[in-house]
DNA sequence: TATATTTGCTTAATCGATTAACCAAAAGTA
DNA sequence: TACTTTTGGTTAATCGATTAAGCAAATATA
């Protein structure tokens, strides 16, 4: 019908007041009459009336809009955190914006250069692997806008990071399968410049360490851990003249990959070989066997990351530190350990 | 150390010219003087200038923002549909607006009401399994606002629809399972009231009629389609008198589901009883049996999504008419028929 | 009654980028 | 020389909502 969007100025007009007065009516400025509040809400409803956000957020130099940035949100750890931040932060009056960085640097820099462009009042983001040049997330900074970095961070840019304890969840892991009489337990790990899956093949180090154990190098892999990268690693692992026992593996997708070659192989999981897996996925419980793996706590990440970004959101300097917030994760024991 | 934005004036201060010089010399406005130009964008540089996004949507009346809603962003063919979307758009110049209505109707009006107030530039959407009133998707249109849907669409909305034909992927279905030798085919379905569903419903029943079966009542039934919902229904066949001896779920995580009571009553897949699923998730060729299942074409329908919106994109005025852009569905047949 | 205070608005400036309208100086043309 | 055209800008209005400042009328106070 109309195909138009009404603005302060339609209200205003039909009452014959001025805009200032309608914008205070909707505010509930307690210098506008009831009767001249009671007038313009109903003239608003009827017309359908809804703030331009645009206008409103030039004027107040707040966009209300918080981008978030994910390697993919077609995993179900990075879509739980999505939900969450997205829940906490709507509720609050923001709306979120989400760009994936498909684990590419590039991607990643356009993606912050359109978030800055978008005028988000901040950034709650997880980095992607191949990152290592900081420069971009510098940028934020530089520009005042407050940065929340989980899952993947950094410490180095001095900014809050919410994530879980990746070296004592790797010394969970290893007790857990000598508990089980496994001796020669490999990692499929991540690559040791991002930070998570350093701790984790720090931790996967000093818990062999502690117990005694010796460190075998060709025990030890670093790659993307996709299901391809699990089955490679696992073949050559296989094909060493002394195999593991036990695997550990960074990711639930390279633990698949695992899974998928140990029985194309006819390896008697957990009998033979023993399989822990990272992240909890849903299709850990789905395979047979079920996967043992550990739970990262999604939801309460997501939940701290909003929070955490409403912290700095109404002060007009954003001064932020390094400021770590741990959660410790939770091992699920499965079938395949 | 700055930790303010520069503007056009920051600019033009320095340069000691107006701010619409300014603006013009970045746009390569053909009555500004090589020598300004290159002042401008070397200052421009230094000053790490970049627009605000708020003043010039709110200037030109278009933000540039695509809110793009969809039931999950957890599944891979959404996911996938997502990627492709924000590909397409971002490489001309828009951003995207994710929110996730988590099947909740309550929740999609809520999210309809966000974008619109972030004064998105279109929406592309998918509709909630529960969502039966049209009127917060009338209100997208009355606003002048592009609409487009895809895979759970609504012809009364009359806008435009990209999606798979359900009714004819139901028939290439049963003719699989027909040619399998399969006399008793049982359909785990959605609820009638969602088009999707009841295409395929619909198609199921043809195409049991068109082989001349006849349609056991207790064969269909209709639900979520959830993990939990396959087991439940899967249970309630097995305790049938006569049970099926194939099943066609309309949904992969229905397919799991029966797939696992399936294994725990030890009956043997495909031999004993054929499983079909449907949407291509990727733990379909995780799980054993892989699961036979159909292709949605996500990328695809993504894209066409994107290109849809983009004929609106520059049109002042936003006339739409129900136009259905329908791809063929393929189907992947696997171990479990 | 005279002054102070409160009520209920209006006016005008602002956020930053864009653009129509305008103008002075330089260059071109007859 | 006298007029036209082009060049290279400037001024001011605009998008819609918000808000500081102002002001007249109504009400309160002494």
């Amino acid at each position: 019908m109309s195909n138009k969007k009404t603005t302060l100025k339609d209200i205003a007009v039909k009452l014959n007041i001025s805009t200032a007065a309608v914008s205070k009516a909707l505010r509930n400025d307690s210098r506008i009459s009831t009767k001249t509040k009671d007038a313009v809400k109903k003239i608003a409803k009827d017309l359908d009336y809804q703030p331009n956000n645009l206008a409103s957020a030039l004027r107040s130099g707040k966009s209300n809009l918080v981008g978030v940035m994910v390697p993919s949100t077609n995993s179900s750890y990075f879509s739980s955190v999505l939900q969450n931040i997205e829940e906490v932060l709507n509720s609050k009056g923001y709306n979120v914006i989400v760009t994936q960085s498909n684990e590419s640097y590039t991607k990643e820099c356009n993606n912050i250069d359109t978030l800055l462009f978008t005028q988000v009042d901040g950034i709650i983001a997880s980095m992607a692997n191949e990152t290592v040049d900081l420069d971009y997330f510098e940028k934020i900074k530089s520009k005042g806008i407050p940065l929340i970095l989980f899952d993947r961070g950094e410490n180095d840019l001095n900014v809050d990071y919410i994530g879980i304890n990746d070296y004592d969840s790797s010394h969970m892991i290893v007790e857990h399968l000598v508990e089980q009489g496994r001796k020669n337990i490999a990692h499929i790990g991540g690559f040791k410049h991002t930070r998570i899956f350093n701790n984790r093949i720090r931790g996967y180090v000093d818990a062999l360490q502690k117990h005694s154990f010796t460190l075998v190098d060709e025990y030890v892999s670093e790659s993307n851990l996709t299901i391809e990268d699990g089955r490679t690693q696992m073949k050559k692992l296989l094909a060493l003249k002394n195999p593991p026992d036990a695997i550990y593996a960074a990711s639930d997708y390279a633990a698949l990959g695992a899974l998928q070659i140990l029985k194309e192989e006819n390896i008697a999981v957990p009998k033979t070989i023993a399989l822990v897996g990272f992240g909890n996925e849903p299709f850990t419980t789905m395979v047979t066997p079920t996967i043992t793996t550990v739970d990262q706590h999604s939801a309460e990440i997501g939940k701290l990351a909003a929070e955490t970004f409403l912290e700095y959101a109404d002060k007009k300097t954003t001064t932020q530190q390094l400021n770590k917030k741990i959660l410790e994760a939770k091992l699920i024991v499965r079938e395949s350990s």
